[in-house]
RNA sequence: GCCCCUAUCGUCUAGCGGCUAGGACAGGAGAUUCUCAUUCUUCAAACCGGGGUUCGAUUCCCCGUGGGGGCACCA
């Protein structure tokens, strides 16, 4: 069966010909109770960034939305750039923004799951060492100078090839077809032997990777659109192999946005990496959010989706072909929304984990119904989590910075010594119990001048906050309460 | 250089032969609120070019051009 070389093993699932209405029938073909496994096999050489994240969340969404299995490989096949510390940053990104597998290794990193085990490539080496007898044995493999090669099959010819300075052995061959479900059909010319084995005597990646997907028995294979090119080499592989090979789904790349630059995102690029985020305190869902809508939309006008809603909408043929920019302001957009609308429960978690973290953090946590009050009303004003040393730092500390434009400008408007006197003088027999009461003293002060309550505002709230941003004026008051209140007062009077 | 993928506002995108080309982020201008932010209203903003096919192309085909990826004893 794998004398051949005529490459229709590609079609997959065997599913009808038909091309032009490939992505109509292939719709179809993902039926829900389907036995879909596919697999995220990331290698723990470096942080983990955006690209990834979205190319584990696209296979996650895929086994979650038909029923099937999500499979976590590590591929630490490269002893001199792997860390330990990286494959914890795996475990931790996947786990922070609710990406559970069903098999692979355990979040702890302490054993495994899953019974295609084992599911780190640096304890397969057994398992390469048979596939590769079944290459060798079907004469479909060969030394050459210390390596391994894969053997194609069909007419020999020699050519100079140019961009490599060389003659070059070259294999007459029918194009590998690949039935891609994002895709549809392409086709590619695999015309060369290839090495599977190094000299030094381990596995490359085709091979590898092929040996695990089908052990593991892996029926789609979701990745990047930078794979493409490698597919030829390992449907070759499978047929090799007499497999049939997987469906294959090639996802497009996030770019770097206008401001970065050209090419493709990479890891050094500002926004890049999860752990960033994770830093700054962003919700996960609207991380998870945002890169669902960055290569797929569910076919109307809606953006903010829970995850569950995703999982039920999310299919491969609706991913788009071509790649996108990162935009890191949309998914400031789309954080905030979530911010907003979480129970002040959650919120209060959040911020208590964020100021745990800061150095003035301690001041801020020192009481918690105080901590809870400010956050309250912090929560409907912010846009991220990070924010809030800044916004609401006066609340905790004497010592917080003034704005000096702002000051330069307030202070420049109307008569605002004559009002800081006023309030000065007004405040002992103001009632400091509800936001309602400092209003009412505030105004009755106002009305008292034939001024408004806007007269007072701002130079109240420059005196208590340094800048003109925040919360009410009144739950400040209130919040502060009178002693702080009189003494910022007199402070900013004092100043000049 | 060769191969593959791709192309609608600045950005993410809807559109699957006939539409005033829609939405969202970002930007501009207003409104509301004690400030700021939110919210609301509103404005500006796109079919890469050239050939076909068709009564009719943003849509289908071809050629350019632009963008991206790949061409290893890396993964």
């Amino acid at each position: 069966m794998w004398q051949t070389c005529l490459g229709s093993g590609a079609t997959g699932g065997g599913t009808g010909s038909g091309f032009d209405s490939a992505r109509g029938f292939l719709l179809a073909r993902t039926s829900p109770m389907s036995q879909v496994r596919v697999r995220f096999a990331p290698s723990p050489t470096g942080f983990f960034h955006i690209g990834s994240a979205r190319t584990a969340l696209f296979n996650w969404l895929y086994a979650r939305h038909t029923g099937g299995t999500f499979i976590l490989r590590i591929e630490d096949t490269d002893q001199a750039r792997n860390s330990e510390e990286f494959l914890r940053l795996i475990y931790d990104s996947l786990t922070w923004l609710g990406m559970d597998w069903d098999e692979g290794p355990n979040p702890n990193g302490v054993g495994e799951r899953g019974a295609f085990g084992p599911y780190r490539q640096s304890q397969r080496a057994h398992i390469y060492k048979e596939y590769l007898q079944k290459l060798l044995a079907a004469g479909r493999a060969y030394e050459k100078d210390g390596a391994i090669w894969f053997k194609m099959l069909g007419e020999r010819y020699k050519v100079f090839d140019d961009h490599r300075k060389k003659e070059v052995e070259k294999v007459k061959c029918d194009p590998v077809v690949i039935d891609d479900q994002i895709r549809g059909r392409v086709e590619r010319q695999e015309d060369e032997d290839f090495v599977i084995f190094r000299s030094d005597g381990n596995p490359v990646f085709h091979f590898v990777n092929v040996v695990d997907d089908i052990t593991m028995q892996v029926s789609h294979i979701i990745r990047g659109e930078d794979h493409l090119s490698n597919t030829s080499k390992h449907v070759r592989l499978y047929e090799g192999f007499g497999v049939t090979p997987p469906v294959f789904a090639h996802i497009p790349l996030i770019l770097k946005s206008p401001e970065m630059g050209q090419g493709k995102m990479s890891k050094r690029d500002k926004g890049a990496l999860i752990e960033e985020y994770q830093q700054r305190h962003f919700l996960p869902e609207a991380l998870v959010n945002y890169l669902a809508l960055l290569g797929w939309n569910p076919g109307d006008d809606r953006e903010k989706m829970t995850v569950a809603e995703i999982v039920q909408l999310f299919d491969l043929p609706a991913v788009n072909q071509s790649n996108a920019k990162f935009d890191g302001k949309k998914l400031a957009y789309l954080n905030m929304v979530y911010l907003l609308e979480q129970p002040t429960e959650k919120f209060v978690a959040l911020a208590k984990d964020y100021f745990a973290k800061i150095p003035a953090g301690a001041a801020a946590l020192a009481n918690e119904a105080y901590f809870r009050e400010i956050m309250t009303l912090a929560q409907p004003k912010i846009k991220s989590v990070d924010e809030l040393g800044a916004y609401t730092g006066y609340f905790f500390s004497d010592d917080f910075p003034v704005d000096a434009k702002v000051k330069d400008k307030v202070m420049a408007k109307g008569d605002p010594k004559t009002r800081l006197t006023e309030l000065i003088a007004a405040l002992s027999a103001m009632d400091f119990s509800t936001d309602a009461t400092v209003e009412a003293g505030i105004k009755t002060l106002a009305e008292g001048k034939g001024l408004g309550f806007g007269d007072y505002q701002a130079v109240a709230r420059l005196a208590v906050t340094g800048t003109n941003a925040g919360p009410s004026i009144t739950a400040i008051f209130r919040v502060l309460g009178k002693d702080r209140v009189a003494s910022r007062l007199q402070k900013l009077l004092a100043s000049g």
